[in-house]
DNA sequence: TTTATATATCGTAATATTGCAATACATAGT
DNA sequence: ACTATGTATTGCAATATTACGATATATAAA
């Protein structure tokens, strides 16, 4: 156990909640916010910026880099991450549909 | 360690990555998807139709709730559950701002 | 009151996440 | 080659999550 069953969801569940997961940490979305605000490449500056040790950042880099919302280059001594254009839309494709599907009618509970 | 330093980050930081991390698991998406589906309260059916256990669904149930993405009402031995408008209104607002963030512009990685 | 049904909680095992110090690696400049 | 700088990886400790059997609780029906 402790295992989550995702055999038993289908392909469409399992990648929103992998998506949602990345996103889910406080450090990743001001990581995030810091990409989409400079509307470039950011290089360096995050551990700076960020109270969070390096090992720690480079870590959540990694986890964004893995679920495929970030992409890297390599740029001199430093990387530059940036959105991935194509992860992003799918975000908000997917993520408009599943929160348009409610429908507020009558409050039943 | 292996706790979160929520202190170091904003209040609405904070707060997305919590509704999202309530999200986050196929099993709370495919509960939501249900209530969505059905247009009104849920009342039981979910154990049968979701392939976990019944303690397992209930602690899911639990952390929605706790999230204030659901609401439940007893109604005799049963209890029905039902999306809670506020808490998804909330979602919409906090995830399309963040996402809604991104100007796609020139590629530079 | 007893029984059946639905849901919640407890306890526990397996696994995952978070954070960081230490260290490795890789490139630029000297 | 050596050094400085920026980033990644490793190893580890603390904590959280996932799943479920067993059990408790609560209401409805007999």
């Amino acid at each position: 156990m402790g295992l989550t069953k995702t055999e038993i969801f289908s392909t469409e569940q399992n990648q929103l909640a992998t998506l949602l997961k990345a996103l889910a940490h406080p450090a990743r979305i001001a990581i995030l916010q810091r990409i989409l605000a400079s509307n470039t490449c950011i290089c360096g500056d995050l551990v700076e910026e960020l109270g969070l040790a390096q090992a720690t950042i480079s870590q959540h880099l990694k986890e964004l880099k893995n679920a495929g919302i970030i992409q890297g280059t390599i740029e001199g001594v430093s990387v530059c991450y940036c959105i991935n254009p194509v992860t992003w839309k799918l975000i908000e494709t997917q993520m408009g549909a599943f929160l348009g599907a409610y429908k507020q009618e009558a409050d039943c509970c």
